[in-house]
DNA sequence: CGCCAGGACGCCC
DNA sequence: GGGCGTCATGGC
């Protein structure tokens, strides 16, 4: 990745992002693609840090009104660019599959989103679509004037407070999650550094936290790359590409592979093969 | 009208 | 420990 000043914006080339795929792909829901000149324009944020970027070709970007301090302190580690996702896709590379489906969707990389934020997002996704995901969290964020609530303004609702969020079963489960992270039975720094098995232990101690809520939220809210969400969709690549199992020296890396995968199954629904 | 959506829970055996 | 109905909401 290069970046330059220019302005109050900082220009970005990095080969391997592409916005659509990176920003519009399921792993994060408040980013959203806005009219511009632009080949897109995206506006969200990274908790509370608002964010407008364009891209303007292949590999080319701005980061609107972005100091470099900001830039270095906040994006960088969002995006991820610290990473370098080709050597991660020559690696992949050795897998049939994996091969497709990083030249499928070879923008896409791991945002390090925040912990909180992805409980609460990913408690919402379950048995639900992206289009209405974005919805519930819209309003949820709009509720806050626009800002992520924190625990601690969640955990005074209850589900009839949250009825305007129209989550429908979820509330409860929301009440849940903050009441725990608000009063500490729930620790996610703590849980961010666990063994991955303990982790998802103590995550699943939240109601409405399941096995894929916690490989979400250990994945792309806490980094930890061999967590491997499993949804209907990567069931059905485990079974028509992996009757033997997941490629062993993919697995640590496996939650960046899955995303690779998930992008790549979903978006070819020709199943004749 | 029924079906599905980046599932989890409660209850059954 | 696995199988199955149920849980709100909205788009198609």
């Amino acid at each position: 990745m290069d970046y330059r000043v220019q302005g109050n914006d900082i220009i970005v080339y990095e080969p391997d992002l592409d916005l659509d795929e990176t920003l519009d792909c399921g792993q994060a829901f408040r980013w959203k693609k806005i009219a511009s000149d632009y080949q897109c324009t995206y506006e969200g944020a990274f908790v509370n840090e608002k964010l407008t970027v364009s891209q303007t070709d292949k590999g080319s970007f701005i980061f609107h009104n972005t100091d470099e301090n900001d830039f270095i302190s906040k994006w960088i580690n969002y995006f991820d660019f610290e990473t370098d996702y080709s050597e991660l896709k020559r690696c992949f590379s050795e897998d049939a599959t994996l091969s497709k489906a990083c030249e499928f969707a070879g923008g896409i990389r791991l945002l390090k989103q925040d912990s909180w934020e992805c409980l609460i997002s990913f408690i919402i996704s379950q048995n639900n679509n992206i289009p209405r995901i974005k919805g519930i969290i819209d309003r949820l964020c709009d509720h806050y004037h626009g800002k992520f609530p924190t625990c601690e303004q969640l955990s005074v609702e209850d589900e009839d407070s949250l009825a305007y969020l129209r989550s429908g079963f979820r509330a409860k489960y929301l009440v849940d999650a903050a009441s725990k992270t608000y009063d500490g039975s729930t620790k996610l720094s703590e849980i961010a550094e666990m063994p991955i098995d303990d982790a998802r232990k103590a995550l699943k101690q939240i109601k409405g936290v399941g096995p894929k809520v916690a490989e979400c939220v250990l994945l792309f809210g806490m980094y930890r790359t061999e967590a491997f969400p499993v949804d209907v969709w990567i069931k059905r690549v485990l079974e028509q590409y992996y009757p033997n199992g997941f490629p062993e020296f993919a697995r640590e890396k496996g939650g960046i592979a899955q995303q690779y995968l998930f992008h790549y199954i979903r978006n070819n629904t020709d199943q004749s093969e």
